[in-house]
DNA sequence: CGCGTGATGGTAATGAATATCATATGATAG
DNA sequence: CTATCATATGATATTCATTACCATCACGCG
């Protein structure tokens, strides 16, 4: 994988201290499912790098959302996050709870949209876009 | 105000009991902002009746989401209600933090979106959309 | 009016997230 | 290469929203 020195360099554009602590939490972002929890991602990258604290893997993922770096938005009252690569929506399966992003963003071609608020006097910085429902998997399944 | 017993009707349509403390509640949604923390309905919803637990605001508001009565997101780690007259979509400045209700469905008229999922395989049962970015109240104060 | 199911209210417990501070370490200058 | 310092880390204790539990109370039906 070509990410060895990728996080390292993203990390150095950010003008944030490159630290193994760090690494290992952007590479458990990386290989994990599009979207974890903090507790999930602290576990993961703890496995990876033999120690790691639970304080520091939210300082971390603060920083690193800060940053730009990373996602963050709450679902049902805990935080998720994932590597901010592109911007995208979300798709939520309401019974098995999965989170998966779209392709692109789908306000993007009806741009209309914010156009009709920014004459209201709203501008629309970003935006963030859930649809609730239930996926293939879980219909197949019953 | 025709809510005098307009609550009471909507709690029995929903097969709940007519209790004080819930249409305490109820009232609060109705007079306040249009969505609050669960803190700010206590206080409101006690101020106005002398004797509410928090305990109780809580259960009743879970079980009015339950109900379909009142809509129910989070907010930056905390649960934000309202009244579910309408579905309608969210326009949240990002500096002053206030939540404003759109007039419509804003995927409404866009129909095809939630087509374009369902060849995919996914069913939208519903959706939230967040705009988030600064309102006209604080672009004008700088 | 009286009964029974379900609602209420208080205290205690959970769990995520933050504050604090001593220690350790990355990055830079010499 | 190493010395220095600003910054990151890690452990403990604390805050805050939310949930669990249980005894008491009251709505709604007969």
């Amino acid at each position: 994988m070509p990410d060895a020195g990728r996080f390292a360099t993203l990390l150095k554009q950010a003008r944030l201290r490159v630290t193994p602590q760090r690494l290992a939490i952007l590479r458990a972002l990386a290989t994990g499912k599009h979207v974890a929890t903090c507790q999930a991602i602290w576990a993961r990258a703890r496995r990876a790098t033999g120690g790691l604290g639970q304080m520091t893997t939210y300082r971390i993922l603060e920083r690193l959302h800060a940053a730009g770096l990373i996602e963050q938005f709450d679902l049902g009252g805990v935080a998720h996050f994932g590597l901010a690569d592109r911007h995208h929506d979300h798709v939520i399966c309401q019974r098995c709870g999965s989170v998966e992003p779209t392709e692109t963003c789908l306000l993007g071609p009806h741009g209309d949209l914010t156009a009709r608020l920014r004459r209201s006097g709203f501008v629309v910085k970003h935006h963030r876009l859930d649809l609730y429902g239930v996926c293939r998997a879980c219909r197949a399944g019953t």
